[in-house]
DNA sequence: TGGCTTACTGATACACCGTATCTATTAACG
DNA sequence: CGTTAATAGATACGGTGTATCAGTAAGCCA
């Protein structure tokens, strides 16, 4: 499988008959180290190992380890999918599609560093993109508008998850080390404030940012209620349109 | 400088006496080769050979490869910041800012890279972020809601960029394996479409979603709009809190 | 001017990485 | 049963960050 020609999922792989290993097992290893020990640990040495298999005997399932990062990827997405869960209220069902983005990309912080490689476009994948429309379609808009309405929660989203996941990486997971970063840190931003060159941030500086309060909800609300306001009535479904 | 205490910014590095090399010109070194090849492109060896020098003499100025490139990052960051070109009135200013912060993440995408590595506080990310907050300072709001509308747009800003990168990284920059890969990604988005498993993206996965315009201002000023709503009058510049 | 401090050279080494290649084995299917 | 194809197993190449150590050369101070 060393002959690949475009992304895993545009291909049509044969699947080969395959005794002990596959590709879903190798794609689950993968996931499992990679939540684990982030994705810096995800190796196809490690992964060989964890299934106690030689390393080039994954690629007979995969035809690279990029191809491995982008099935990994589409695997967590699977999981997003809401089906009949999906709200009928347009503003309901973004915000749970929203939620349910955020929650994944926290519990798989690896995932967005996987986004910002390439556009991911795997079936799964397609079929969360696809959940997002059908969330907006009640609004009944050209596919433009509602692609501009998709877009803007989902990059706030992603923003939202990326700085959150930067925040928590930052502190090494050592107890110890964490305690002699936190102290080096706070030392360094309590200096920071008392030079007078961030009068704007000093108070932020001085008390951590981590402290703030979590505002995913307040952004995520100003930006549903401008499209609510420009869409459609307050309180309507969106039979309204145009 | 092999025994590093916690991050570069927030340690007193004493400068060395230098002859040939400094930190500075490393990092600009990397810098350039970051924005030509890619951050992958950036590693101890090709910055020194690009400066003719040995791997090891980097060592002298930065004591890790991490070091170096968070001292990348901090050096764009300090091209972002406005100074007494920020507007006065605080949405004018929050989308000057927001505006900067797109155009630099476009023009040097590695950078985005970083943010999701771990949480930069170099000084002069300090300074963007203190000129974030400055820009709200007008609405005159406490310190906590100024930090929920900084982050709302500026998570909105950075998950729009992130999109945008990564959907131009997904098409190879050789011409010859481009035209391959879009014939490709086409073929198998209308098998996709055809499937009729997503019938409410169908017409995006035909026409490509690289087609659809941009609609950065447009979630932008949905967010604006509704901050403008919460904490000011709509025209005025902000001097009603509260 | 002499000598000490420091910066850089240069080589070597270690443990990792993705993956190409080749041979030998072993199991499943026709 | 014999063929075919998947897997095992080993080895190799060129790359990575970085530790180590010995030698050299330049700057600063006395």
């Amino acid at each position: 499988m060393a002959e690949a020609k475009g992304p895993v999922w545009a291909r049509n792989d044969r699947e080969p008959r395959r005794r002990t290993l596959s590709r879903e097992s190798i794609v689950y290893a993968a996931i499992a180290l990679a939540d684990r020990d982030g994705l810096d640990a995800v190796s196809i040495r490690s992964v060989a190992s964890w299934l106690d298999v030689r390393p080039m005997s994954l690629y007979g399932h995969v035809s690279s380890k990029d191809d491995l990062l982008d099935l990994m990827f589409d695997q967590i997405a699977g999981q997003n999918v809401l089906g009949d869960q999906l709200p009928q209220h347009w503003r309901t069902a973004l915000e749970a599609i929203a939620r349910r983005t955020r929650d994944q990309g926290l519990a798989h912080p690896w995932t967005i560093e996987l986004m910002t490689d390439r556009i991911q476009l795997g079936p799964n994948t397609l079929r969360v993109l696809d959940e997002w429309m059908r969330a907006v379609a009640p609004l009944s808009v050209s596919t433009e508008a509602a692609w501009t309405i998709v877009t803007a929660v989902n990059d706030y989203t992603v923003g939202y998850v990326i700085r959150v996941v930067a925040q928590r990486r930052a502190v090494p997971s050592d107890a110890r080390a964490a305690g002699e970063w936190t102290a080096t840190v706070n030392s360094y931003l309590t200096e920071r404030a008392d030079s007078g060159d961030h009068p704007h941030i000093a108070p932020l500086l001085r008390h951590g940012f981590a402290t703030q309060p979590d505002s995913f909800e307040a952004g995520l609300s100003w930006i549903l209620d401008s499209i609510e306001q420009s869409h459609a009535g307050p309180t309507s479904a969106g039979a309204a349109g145009r």
